[in-house]
DNA sequence: CCTATTTAGGACTGAAATGGTCCGGTATCC
DNA sequence: GGATACCGGACCATTTCAGTCCTAAATAGG
């Protein structure tokens, strides 16, 4: 299906509520009340989200954290990446060797073109782009398959 | 990680063998010496293969399969769908309700827009494209994400 | 200085999906 | 009729995932 995991999809909501107060800090347990995604499940996006520099933290009593930098500037491609580990369709894509045939690594300059592509239209949307409330998007027109130039 | 199942990733490499004899009949233990994929695995794979309407089958002594299609008819979006399921990254983008909040749900249009871009990413790239030596490809220089007009 | 608050990091568990295998049945060719 | 080869399904082991909890560390406020 080609499906992000769970917590991707919950990181995201947490990420659009974090952008609504970009200067404010907010503590897990705000978040937690503001998207309805289960406190600890939140504290665990967050620790994530932390670790992958897309969040700020403070610790102490009136800690908590804000964006590490303007909600425009931090696109999906980002929050996937420090959630689940960098987008790679095949398992070719990320690494070199190791696929065993010749006939099948046919196939592995391709995967990592399309996979660039993916990869680069996520980076085209910003959770700015995702906060909005309707659905027109000021994308590039393409992220362009094209333009990957590959290996 | 965004990354489609092994199980895809060997159907692809199936789908590639099968489109170098493309009117020629292959059965599974051929593809699977092709291939150096496991045999019972490449039965699977076929079986849904040809479920999905991908391949068509012939029981019986010098039976097979083939492509039920020329190569270049069938997209690497094709394959996922068959093997996997069609494509959408979260939860919200094929169903209609269910997403509890107001603000979660900001997100979901959204998504579906990303969602047909990639899938049609997917869609632009056919079995023969991926059978070619090189990388360059004859692909439409953009999916684009503007061009798809969501719900 | 002491306490309450809040994050950091990790371990842990139950559930689900995934990869992979095998078997009985059926259709086709020789 | 026998051998071949697909069809449909069930089946299991392994891994991954979602979700929870606990202890340590750091900060603000009294």
């Amino acid at each position: 299906m080609l499906r992000l995991s769970k917590l991707t999809d919950y990181g995201m909501v947490v990420m659009a509520a974090l952008a609504d107060a970009e200067d404010d800090t907010r503590n897990a347990a705000d978040l937690a009340a503001a998207t309805s995604v289960a406190l600890p499940t939140v504290r665990k996006l967050l620790k994530r989200l932390n670790r992958g520099g897309l969040v700020n933290s403070a610790r102490g009593a009136r800690g908590g954290y804000r964006l590490a930098r303007p909600a425009e500037d931090i696109s999906i491609a980002d929050v996937i990446a420090a959630l689940e580990g960098p987008v790679s369709l095949t398992e070719c894509a990320a690494h070199d060797g190791l696929c065993g045939m010749e006939s099948v690594c046919r196939l592995r300059g391709h995967w990592r073109v399309i996979n660039d592509a993916i990869r680069g239209a996520l980076a085209d949307v910003s959770v700015a782009d995702m906060n909005r409330p309707a659905l027109s998007m000021p994308l590039q027109p393409a992220p362009g398959i094209a333009s990957s130039p590959g290996s």
